[in-house]
DNA sequence: CGTTTTATGTTAGCCTTACTAACTATTAGC
DNA sequence: GCTAATAGTTAGTAAGGCTAACATAAAACG
């Protein structure tokens, strides 16, 4: 368990965490939170979605979703309304405010990121497109099989 | 805005995002859930701690940790005794059962991390041994200078 | 010395996000 | 058409975060 790959991996994490930690910070100066950020992007760059499909994207359960888009709404930054074909789900969708929020928030929080990263030699920024790709086929392969068959 | 470099930092952020919301569930199905085993690996990995300087290694308000520490005082996780030069202080220390519950919650999120990174080649985890220096570096910067002169 | 200031934690009260359980309302199946 | 299943909501609880107000211990200082 303490092989060179396990040292590196955990401190990996370690770091990661760190990194979110600082983000929050920013984040949450710039007026929405996490998660409302986080749903938020699903919206805007996914597109439309009924309370169960971003709840489950988003890895939380519908009350959950449901008392978070309730907050949103009340914001203006979302809008819902019941889906034409069936009238028990909801489609909620970022309203042209939420578009524009979303994307100063995203605006700062990368401004934040480029500024802590000012000084990555160039072979460092390939190094990071290497990791987020292992990241991304891990995840990708995750996706594919939830459960054990 | 929408150099490259912006773009891999972005991606980056993102997949960081997702990697640890999997190991949160992770960690939670160990027993006890984030806050509690990092401000516990600190004081396993660092060493006792005051309330104060244990908030601030956190980055929470000393309110925040207080009651984090009863709690995991309550559970046996922790010891907590005024401080002999300082009454005012405590002594925060992890308990022998404290010691033993982060050592395999650890275990098992080291697990987790190597199995979702099992089929990472050699040169990318050469690339996530630059990434971590990588941002080691920037908390160091960061932490140098925690205001503007 | 004694008084005032500063430092350290704690308590109380609020907000957000997460959960489960129980409920309503709509759709689908038989 | 009655029953099943599905989609969201409501209610109640817990964890973790904050600020404001407080108690107490130590330090500074006249």
């Amino acid at each position: 368990m303490s092989t060179p790959r396990a040292t590196v991996i955990e401190r990996f994490h370690h770091a990661a965490i760190r990194m979110l930690r600082s983000m929050r910070a920013v984040d949450e100066a710039g007026g929405f939170s996490g998660p409302r950020a986080s749903a938020l992007s699903v919206l805007v760059f996914v597109g439309p979605q009924s309370l169960g499909d971003l709840a489950a994207i988003e890895g939380v359960k519908p009350p959950t979703m449901s008392r978070l888009v309730k907050a949103m709404q009340a914001e203006g930054l979302v809008d819902a309304r019941p889906q034409d074909h069936d009238q028990r789900q909801i489609r909620i969708a970022a309203s042209e405010r939420g578009k524009r929020a979303l994307m100063k928030a995203r605006e700062r929080r990368l401004e934040a990121l480029q500024d802590m990263l000012r000084d990555a030699s160039p072979a460092e920024i390939q190094a990071m497109e290497k990791v987020v790709a292992l990241l991304t086929r891990s995840f990708e392969r995750r996706s594919q099989k939830p459960e054990a068959p």
